[in-house]
DNA sequence: CAATTGACATACGGTGCGTATGTTTCTATT
DNA sequence: AATAGAAACATACGCACCGTATGTCAATTG
């Protein structure tokens, strides 16, 4: 079956931010070629500037796509935890978990910001972000929670999360920061409780 | 008096650091020239590498720079509190707005963690984490909080302070935003308590 | 079947970093 | 005190890279 202009272009550009997400991860945004890049990828910097404008615009593109992965891997953990609290606690610990992926760490949490500004701002609004905040307006409602406002706290819950991860990531052993992170991330967390 | 050599040298390296204060709180540290920096402090791109080494080397300055300043002010602050736990929320609130100030947040929050790597490798080991840091230590020694691990503890208030202020930066109405986080700041630092 | 548009490739210009090479002023040694 | 050496900075050069302008070919449209 042949495959149709529209179906061909989605094939570009899904290997142009492939190709993206490999060389933003190993080298960082700013060291990477955009001729090693599309080259990798079977093309040109034509193909590039045609669907995405721009350097950024690619970026963008690949924040999205880890970000719509990380939100559904949240929300699909969070699915299965009965319980308002223990979701929020598991998410959070998920989100942690998730940020010490090389990957997500480089592109998601310090290119990202640095280069297209404030995750809130995104089209993709921080997936993570946006499952937290609702999970503490639910909370809230049902009367688990003291009287917060549900995005401050969500961001605050974010950030302690990924400040967790970063220092774990950076941690000499890994393995040893990793509970004590989460330990004191549930112990911050508690704060909230009524 | 004439100057000596070494002065003259630190006088160059005081105004270069000041023309790159400027430049990359302005345009950010990828879209500042050196070229511009230079001229701009009457020098040239010699006198950078000479100094600095690099452009990286130029931003570490920088961020030291603000980064003593930051831990100079959050430690005077705290100092006329009293009370170890009225000091910690006082110097919570205190990074926060410190955090508000869009050269801080440019040049230490974005840009340098994105250029330079985790604040917590940097040379001044990020000045408000540290003493963040000692006063969970000292806090836990006189038995106010929960036996949590200190670093965790610091590291994870400090990053909700930072997207704290981040949030409020990006916030249509900055005014409103910071009680709200402030509120929910104090509430998660709560979680800590005994 | 012409004409036009879309999807990409190629070519070009400009900018900016890092380094290699000068130049001048201070220091040190005899 | 004179010269050798180095330090502090300026100048000059090469290279890589981004963005855009232009070209090309296939597909679509009337």
């Amino acid at each position: 079956m042949a495959r149709s202009r529209a179906e061909m272009m989605q094939e570009t550009r899904a290997k142009l931010i492939a190709a993206a997400r490999k060389a933003f991860a190993e080298k960082g945004y700013a060291d990477a070629s955009m001729d090693e890049l599309t080259a990798a990828a079977g093309l040109t910097r034509g193909a590039l500037y045609h669907n995405f404008g721009d350097k950024r615009g690619l970026l963008a593109a690949v924040v999205n796509q880890i970000d719509e992965e990380m939100a559904a891997k949240a929300t699909a953990i969070a699915s299965h935890i009965e319980g308002e609290w223990q979701a929020l606690l598991v998410q959070g610990s998920a989100y942690i978990e998730m940020a010490l992926d090389p990957e997500v760490q480089r592109i998601v949490l310090r290119d990202g910001p640095a280069v297209l500004g404030d995750p809130q701002q995104w089209p993709s609004q921080s997936g993570c972000l946006h499952t937290t905040q609702e999970t503490v307006e639910r909370l809230i409602a049902e009367g688990f929670l003291k009287p917060v406002d549900p995005e401050a706290a969500a961001r605050l819950l974010n950030g302690a999360a990924l400040n967790a991860a970063l220092w774990i990531a950076a941690s000499d052993d890994p393995g040893e920061a990793l509970p004590k992170a989460l330990d004191a991330f549930q112990l911050l967390a508690s704060g909230l409780l009524k």
